[in-house]
DNA sequence: GCGAGATACCGAAGCGCTTTGGAAGCTCCA
DNA sequence: TGGAGCTTCCAAAGCGCTTCGGTATCTCGC
């Protein structure tokens, strides 16, 4: 059933149904009525590509995912960012597309993406600290976000971004005031722009108080579970062990966890833990009583608000590039207490 | 840069260039070669939709995920489903594209998506035991596949799904093996048709040992951290406590570790834990000796198979239905051990 | 030396929609 | 009573591609 049918079953023009289905002024409300109860009747619903060949508009976003970063994507995270942005699509009436790309010819695969004329607008996720697709895009005049930022790159896009620096200062801080002097960082590849800040907060906390930072009590790697687990397990065997860890992810501050077990420890007496979480909808930190103390900021929220700003981006392009910078909240657990006396 | 330009620059007829692109024979090498080195210096990349309505393929895969199960679609085991479904699909030069739908006029949903033409085929997650998807998509004539199964229909549709059934019975007769006898399952909804089946893999073993499965041991929700939680630390309260656990998902065994840890118990010794894993990219089972005994299957296979069996269906739509049962491992790790001497 | 068969190209229709540029019919007031 | 101004509809062009149905040129065997 197409347009073409649909108008003859009425004894009407094309132009008059189309008009009719989308909501034009210039057809009289009885026969728009009549369209409406017939478009129903016999499920028709437009031809998207035909729709967008004759309009221009694809009325799609994609979201694409460097392959380097293949595990961001099977990152939970991922699909809790998805679902928020999902959320608003759904009510614009936009579709979701997704696409890997590999990492050489990168800018190639943008362009592609433009030519081939699927998509309005693109979300970039997982951004290096000088990510090269920044600039390219901009270039490009294919509509796009950010989720994240690029601190090396100093032009104007739009992002949406948690406040990681400010968080892990307030954690490191948090933990300072315990005590803590002994205070580790696992953190998470530090060439992605968000563990780049993290640490940077927490350098900051530190030097502020004045404590120095110990480097065996720095590791950044691929936020998993075994990752949190070995580092976790290599610092609480130094004879100076570490009396709290500060994390990236609750994945990894599970894999902590075990550790502190492991090692014949108790979280929250013997070694303190934060960790940031991103309120995933799979692994919640404790429903009432959070497990972890943790800084937290929520990851379907933030694909809401990026999704919302792409498609206000579609509707007028000359509006300028903006920024939203989220804050985090910082919950306690039970997962840190006071820094153990002969500790201190 | 669209054909109609590239074939003015070429001096040749669109014709001759669309074929030229598309590797059809009547065109002279020199020429295509030309054609060819045209396209890549000028950036040229066909528009979709036009090849789309043009062609009738849109070259392009829809993943459905129903509103009800919003978690398993923010689940991580969607996530790495769709990277090896992404794997097939960019091989062959097909999109993804990803839609959520409400429940209800969940069939006015797939006719559309039929009707907008976006999507050769669609891939059905977390199909329920009855799924009236399934029956409906069939008479509408799109091609599909199942990731998962529906038990109580009896109609030939493609599907790829693990073995559940045979999994958890090998489960539990290795626990049944090792003298368990108060055995408890912490289950997925059992609604979700592979929850049912896992449910029964446990039951069939139980019985033909003749063990009875005490009421008391069986829970079925959603499988998240706290649910492992909760429903392991009720269990492990009863004056006969199970002395093993069955569990459907990694994110749930870590919930029963944190339990059984509260307890003041030990994992593998007072309490034997076997779960399902999924073989997750950020939630590796321990790499080398895994941390939990487990059944495990990898659900990024299971994406890439269903992927290309999709493909397959979208080349010759005569294809008859294809079934595709996947066995899990068996997978001896550190959280299992013989029953306890009381407890026999 | 000529028709058959390759070879290499082209024109134009058509995919299903939107939208421009009318046109017919009506009301209504000068 | 006639035309200005609405209201309501329509024909046809065009979005960028594929593909059907040709056509012109060349090769070659008889």
């Amino acid at each position: 059933m197409n347009l073409k049918q649909l108008a003859a079953h009425l004894n009407l023009s094309q132009t008059t149904v189309s008009r009719a289905l989308n909501g034009y002024p210039e057809v009289n409300e009885q026969t728009r009525k009549r369209v409406m109860e017939a478009a129903q009747t016999l499920n028709y619903a437009p031809n998207a590509r035909a729709k967008g060949l004759a309009t221009g508009r694809a009325m799609a976003i994609g979201h694409v995912i460097p392959m380097s970063t293949h595990h961001q994507m099977m990152n939970p995270v991922f699909g809790d960012f998805i679902a928020g942005a999902s959320d608003e699509y759904v009510k614009a009436g936009y579709d979701m597309t997704l696409s890997m790309t590999g990492d050489r010819d990168e800018e190639e695969n943008y362009r592609r993406l433009k030519a081939k004329g699927n998509v309005d607008g693109i979300i970039v996720h997982g951004p290096s600290m000088k990510d090269a697709r920044i600039p390219f895009l901009r270039q490009l005049g294919l509509p796009f976000v950010v989720h994240g930022r690029a601190s090396e790159l100093d032009l104007p896009y739009s992002w949406v971004d948690m406040n990681n620096t400010h968080a892990f200062q307030r954690a490191t801080d948090f933990l300072l005031d315990l005590g803590h002097r002994r205070i580790a960082l696992i953190n998470g590849l530090e060439f992605m722009d968000f563990a780049y800040r993290r640490r940077v907060g927490f350098e900051q906390a530190m030097s502020a108080r004045g404590v120095a930072v110990d480097p065996r009590y720095l590791t950044a790697g691929e936020m998993t579970e075994s990752y949190g687990f070995e580092s976790a397990a290599r610092m609480l065997a130094l004879p100076d062990r570490p009396t709290a860890l500060i994390t990236s992810s609750v994945i990894a501050a599970i894999g902590i966890r075990r550790a502190i077990h492991a090692a014949g420890l108790e979280m929250g007496r013997d070694v303190s833990v934060i960790t940031h979480d991103d309120d995933l909808s799979f692994l919640r930190n404790g429903p009432d009583v959070p497990i972890f103390t943790a800084t937290r900021s929520s990851v379907y929220e933030a694909g809401r608000i990026a999704a919302s700003m792409l498609l206000a981006h579609i509707a007028d392009p000359d509006l300028p590039a903006q920024p939203r910078l989220l804050e985090a909240q910082l919950i306690i657990g039970g997962s840190t207490g006071p820094a153990p006396q002969d500790a201190r």
